[in-house]
DNA sequence: ATCGCACACGTTATAGCATAACGCAATTGA
DNA sequence: TCAATTGCGTTATGCTATAACGTGTGCGAT
């Protein structure tokens, strides 16, 4: 599942999410875009969905947002569960996994016999430097 | 942080998230309490709002919806990190804790410096009655 | 070649989720 | 009594996401 040429819609989204210092909405997205020809959501989200496929974008459930993966390059999806801890006050995003959380998680879907297809985790609070 | 006596509201969004088999959203609750005089989302909302900070209601965030605690009784906010296990087929929620993967994720945000406010683990794919 | 298929794309409309802002009523405590 | 707090109801609005339709393009099979 390798990433193949992204079409220029893609390429467009992926730029965006790549250049932001943080994590981006749909909207957000289209709007800044517009300039390049985007009218409707749908031109974004098609493109998000393609580019989450390919796992060189992330979509934080908690707050409805995507970003770009920090492992420029590299297949993300190999690395096990990505875990995020999101700064509430200045929105930067840190991307981290860490293989014995995979390990205990999978085990528990083991001991239930439950087919994990997509695992959330996602920390929020303040970052070290919104916190001081 | 214990929970309080509940107010009309409270109780009827908690007695129907604890009557239903499965998360429901706020437009659903909404719906069963037409009946019972709510006629606007901020209705139920409002009353989430409260039971989430009671700890006896979860809100899944990859899902947009919210189910009672699997912990009738006791205060869910002093399990640690609540854990779920969602099936997009059947729509059941498991509700766990691992104090291993609290601990991993703890010492990450200490390593980090990052203050955790809030945090979300949740396992979507198929129960084993599903996946058969 | 041309047919059929898969895929990306564009557009309009709509569905689904969540909150802002206003005002009223009841409770509580100084 | 007054002020502060909390819950409640209502209207309006904003944000997030997808359905359904049609177009165009590339490409392999017949």
């Amino acid at each position: 599942m390798s990433a193949p040429a992204l079409t220029k819609n893609q390429a467009l989204v992926f730029d965006v999410l790549e250049k932001a210092d943080g994590p981006l909405s749909a909207y957000t997205i289209l709007d800044k875009l517009r300039d390049h020809g985007f009218r409707a959501p749908l031109q974004v989200y098609r493109a998000l969905e393609k580019l989450l496929e390919y796992g060189v974008v992330h979509r934080l459930e908690s707050i409805n947002s995507f970003v770009a993966c920090a492992h420029p390059g590299e297949n993300c999806h190999s690395h096990g569960i990505v875990a995020f801890a999101i700064c509430e006050s200045c929105g930067q995003v840190m991307e981290f996994h860490d293989h014995e959380v995979d390990h205990r998680l999978m085990d528990w879907t083991k001991s239930k016999k439950f087919k994990a297809e997509k695992t959330t985790i996602e920390i929020r609070g303040l970052c070290e430097a919104c916190a001081a």
